[in-house]
RNA sequence: GGCGGCAUAGCCAAGUGGUAAGGCAGAGGCCUGCAAAGCCUUUAUACCACGGUUCGAAUCCGUGUGCCGCCUCCA
């Protein structure tokens, strides 16, 4: 069977084929490190570890790089406000970004190339394309000429005559230094404004333009032409658009095959902003003292196409969805003896799974065929049928399936302090000797002390709330 | 003004022509000394509205409404 990914190229779902075979060779656009990502950064990176996961999963060995943007305008305008180096800022939130990935169980990409360490490709690359005759200079900055690029405008379906018009106005042509208002920066001429922000190039004193990185470095790791490029839907005009003319034209090379974008976060039902009062960074909610985890599975249970809905109410609902699966485990792990191995429920189980998850990374539905195991199992574990063989296998799948989801396999409480078994043995012997009052006041008194005391069959199991 | 997306139960969310997955919450029940967990039953005559195509539409087409995105380096 083959993995179908809608391609925003030709908007539509698209068989996967790699260029090598059982290699994958993935760009993700990643965060401008001049403050801490939101949420909704992390929809977008978390969709991308979803990818790179599922590909690595059906077999691929899967190559990932992500861009760290460390030199661009708002950057150099924290600078100028808060005095310090560009160094000072990026550093401390490069930290802060790769904190925030560990947390929501990211997977680390294989290389986070930096622009400000790639000035000498980004400068070959601009020599590139002059050299072809695709660039013009004003006041020292170099800038892409679109009409030399005629495929312009193919991912995003957007026309260069409609650019250029900017009917409501808002693209005010006199702003630009430029022969066209739509023609964007190669690289930018030094003005004062940038501070001690520049290099001394060949092409100048100055830096380079956003989207010259992405060209630069994507072919520096993968090669002029590489599989799969991703990003926020944002980001598909200019700035992925500028990235095909940019490398198609310096390289003569066919760019990228499938391009797949993920859509907004909103938060409880509007648009984020600052002025809504619903913009979160991940240390945020983390303050407001959610689960990392229970985050994580709120951000990729949605389509990763769809619009999603980020709320409070989901995140509590993610919470106890979590919580099933935990228990699920812990039942699982308490299995003994002879019984059913379930080996055609974990095949069925799996089996749907991946055909959800190959029709254009169909999380939801995948999940759902999981859900409907856990119950499935769950009837058989009450019936009595299931043995420690039909367990194992139970608990290797949900492993195995939390090597793409990350929501599998929740941690579980397993240290017990000595002083609680004490007292859950003492509430027992009170049961036994039918003083239930008493048995239940300390069941009570652990609970507010965030233990759950179960009775099963086989003894009592203990778990934190 | 141009281009694009979305609208499914209280909440989150699959399903893109054949009669509404799943999770959370709610109700009733089984189990339990009582609970918890688990299981069973139940919770959308129905998928924003109105038209149309079709034997048949949440699914296709049209119009409208609402929300969201891009068109200035915001995922």
């Amino acid at each position: 069977m083959p993995i179908l990914f809608y391609n925003t190229l030709t908007r539509s779902k698209e068989e996967f084929n790699a260029i090598k075979p059982n290699e994958a060779g993935m760009y993700t656009c990643g965060p401008t490190i001049y403050n801490y990502a939101h949420i909704g950064n992390f929809r977008a990176y978390m969709f991308e570890d979803l990818v790179r996961r599922y590909l690595t999963f059906r077999g691929y060995k899967v190559t990932h790089i992500m861009n760290l943007t460390d030199v661009e305008d708002k950057l150099i305008r924290t600078c100028r406000e808060t005095g310090k180096s560009l160094k000072e800022i990026t550093a401390h939130y490069a930290r802060a970004f790769f904190e925030d990935i560990d947390t929501l169980g990211i997977w680390r990409a294989d290389a986070y190339p930096a622009a400000t360490d790639h000035i000498p490709e980004m400068v070959d690359l601009i020599k590139a394309l002059r050299e072809k005759g695709h660039t013009y200079e004003e006041k020292g900055s170099i800038y892409f000429n679109l009409t030399t690029f005629p495929k312009y405008g193919r991912l995003s379906h957007m026309n260069l005559e409609d650019l250029k018009t900017g009917a409501s106005g808002r693209v005010d042509a006199d702003e630009y230094e430029a022969e066209e208002a739509r023609d964007f920066a190669l690289w930018k001429a030094w003005d004062e404004q940038d501070g001690d922000v520049y290099w001394e190039t060949e092409l100048g004193k100055g830096r380079p333009g956003w989207h010259i990185e992405c060209s630069a470095m994507s072919m520096k790791y993968l090669g002029p032409h590489f599989d799969i490029h991703c990003g926020g839907i944002d980001n598909m005009f200019p700035h992925h658009e500028n990235e095909i003319a940019q490398s198609c034209c310096a390289t003569g090379a066919p760019f990228v095959n499938y391009w797949l974008h993920c859509a907004h976060l909103m938060v409880e039902g509007r648009k984020m902003a600052k002025s809504l009062g619903n913009f979160y960074t991940l240390r945020d909610l983390l303050a407001k003292g959610l689960d990392p985890l229970a985050i994580r599975y709120t951000l990729i249970a949605t389509h990763y196409r769809q619009p999603s809905n980020f709320s409070f109410d989901a995140v509590a609902a993610a919470s106890q969805a979590l919580r099933r699966i935990r228990d699920f485990r812990i039942r699982l792990e308490e299995i003994h003896g002879e019984g059913d191995e379930l080996l055609q429920e974990c095949r069925d189980c799996e089996a749907e799974f991946i055909a959800n998850m190959d029709d254009d990374l169909n999380i939801s539905g995948a999940l759902g065929a999981v859900f409907n195991f856990i119950r499935d199992v769950n009837r058989k574990i009450d019936d009595g049928g299931v043995g420690s063989a039909g367990a194992i296998h139970v608990l290797d799948l949900l492993d195995q399936l939390n090597q793409v989801t990350g929501i599998f396999a929740p941690p579980v409480e397993d240290t017990v302090p000595r002083e609680v078994l004490d007292r859950v043995a003492a509430r027992q012997q009170a049961r036994r000797e039918k003083r239930f009052a008493e048995a239940d006041a300390i069941r009570d008194q652990l609970l507010n002390e965030g233990w759950i005391i179960e009775d099963t069959p086989d003894g009592q199991r203990v778990k934190r709330v």
